[in-house]
DNA sequence: GGAGATGTTTCAAG
DNA sequence: GCTTGAAACATCTC
């Protein structure tokens, strides 16, 4: 499910404990999401120790707690946060909760593609490193155009949803910001016009601070008007054209699009 | 029962 | 050494 305004409103979530002492931490330590991690560690060393911060930056999160103690978070496909009362007891799919006096911090992960870090150490872990946020001024013309020009092999679609260029975009994001641009998903990268990588740039922050603001906030849906509401629908619809949307793997990943608005 | 799901990592080939 | 594409990961839902 999360992508970088999904990951915002989780993160968030969180914040309600901000501030308070860890009492305790429960996990599912033999779960594919600590794969390589150090549970005995996150678990000694966070007892006791206060949450202090919380960003994200792109789908990645990193909760901060007193003593120089890192928490690292990817929600995955299918991960979850939210806060639940003091007394809760976990559920089969709950693999992380941490217990504070007043509520229950609780990380949900059904599928298990998610992942759990952890660092004991002064400064930011080292796994904390991340392309230009799309919403910087470092994600400028140059800085696109030089990424895309590393991928000019590949489909768009596929370059769209790398992270390390396009951190925070997933798969419905990739699909919006096509078919706002107007390029069509298998178009291979270098053959772009100058116009369409413009064009491209422009939907890729329109729609992250868009759906920021809407997703980000509350969860709110978007504007009917885009092709978000559209795109699993049976007989989803371009909102431009009223016409039936085109479905088809490309970069591995299930893609739909409007072969009147994105033309190969 | 089978296919597919809003993600990343790993591996092999080019 | 870098890029690309497919498979693997685990579980649930339709």
């Amino acid at each position: 499910m999360p992508e970088l305004a999904e990951v915002e409103f989780y993160r968030k979530q969180w914040d309600a404990g901000l501030r308070a002492k860890i009492l305790s931490v429960e996990l599912h330590a033999r779960k594919r999401v600590f794969r390589g991690g150090k549970t005995r560690e996150l678990r000694q060393h966070l007892t006791g120790s206060r949450f202090t911060e919380s960003s994200a930056r792109g789908k990645q999160m990193l909760f901060r707690f007193s003593g120089g103690n890192w928490l690292g978070l990817h929600l995955g496909m299918s991960g979850t946060l939210r806060v639940e009362p003091a007394e809760f007891r976990p559920e089969k799919h709950d693999h992380l909760l941490l217990r504070q006096v007043r509520r229950a911090l609780v990380f949900r992960d059904p599928r298990l593609f998610g992942r759990v870090r952890f660092h004991h150490g002064k400064a930011t872990p080292p796994w904390w490193s991340m392309a230009p946020e799309i919403s910087s001024a470092d994600f400028n013309a140059n800085y696109v155009a030089e990424f895309l020009r590393r991928h000019s092999r590949a489909p768009i679609k596929a370059v769209l949803l790398l992270q390390h260029g396009f951190p925070g975009v997933g798969n419905w994001m990739a699909d919006e910001i096509l078919w706002r641009a107007k390029v069509a998903p298998a178009k291979r990268t270098g053959a772009l016009t100058s116009t369409q990588v413009r064009a491209l740039r422009r939907a890729t922050r329109f729609v992250s601070s868009e759906a920021m603001r809407i997703i980000g906030r509350d969860f709110s849906d978007p504007p009917r008007s885009w092709l978000i509401h559209e795109r699993w629908k049976a007989g989803g619809i371009c909102p431009r054209h009223k016409t039936p949307l085109t479905r088809g793997t490309i970069g591995g990943r299930t893609t739909a699009w409007c072969t009147k608005c994105q033309p190969e």
